[in-house]
DNA sequence: CGGAATCCTGCCTGATACTG
DNA sequence: CAGTATCAGGCAGGATTCCG
């Protein structure tokens, strides 16, 4: 994978086991999370089992692509449940497994954040346009 | 801006005003603040004011590029300050704003969470790669 | 030192068609 | 319904170079 070189490079270049901010698995992790697809599905995902369409409507301009290759990673990371009913045609509901649930909790403040600051930021960015 | 333009024609199909996931606002600022390279600048200025070649080696693996657009959208949003010391050469330190720390708070949350679930996500991963 | 400018690659998006 | 497959296009992001 030629786009990991640099960045394990300058991170070999540091020569120690940084825990806080390295190569290691929490980075990668944090990383993972720290994805606006993630943010968005886990955050839908607040209201109790959902089912693929119902994402798709609720998370306004999630392309299908994304949305399959997210909740696949979120399935895979132990996130989220996947079930599969036999009906026709076929239902599928995702559901936040116990460990999604302690990280929507975070989530959940982070989008919580975003609502009640929201105002500030713009102002913010006003000031700093048009000094 | 061609890119908006399905997904604001999606966020219209739904005909409503959803504070929660839509084209409003919070909706981008949640976005923006759910990056990974947003989350790590927060959380390597959790102790304090630091250079900018100090945050280039903390966050292993960020460019050049990148560590600046992301202090830039930053200090517009209002989150983080710049400070320009006229030494030779020219000094630059970053510090977080009052607002930057009530986000950083969540952040560092989100850290956390990351650290300490890493390996149930592992098991997870590991039992789904090879049932 | 702290960037800005440039070029370039690869992923994401958007659109469409097809399946079980 | 819930995807998978494919392809064109654009933009995020990496690598490199140069400057005050």
């Amino acid at each position: 994978m030629p786009t990991m070189t640099a960045a394990q490079r300058r991170a070999s270049e540091k020569a120690e086991y940084d825990a806080f901010l390295a190569g290691c698995p929490s980075r990668q992790l944090l990383d993972r999370i720290s994805d606006k697809w993630v943010t968005l599905v886990l955050a839908a995902l607040e209201s109790g089992p959902q089912r693929y369409s119902q994402l798709a409507r609720t998370i306004a301009g999630v392309s299908q692509k994304m949305l399959t290759q997210t909740l696949r990673t979120l399935e895979r990371d132990g996130l989220v449940t996947r079930t599969v009913m036999a009906t026709v045609p076929v239902t599928v509901t995702y559901e936040l497994t116990e460990l999604g649930r302690s990280l929507q909790a975070v989530i959940t403040r982070l989008k919580s954040w975003a609502e009640s600051h929201m105002e500030q930021v713009l102002a913010a960015r006003s000031s700093y346009d048009a000094p």
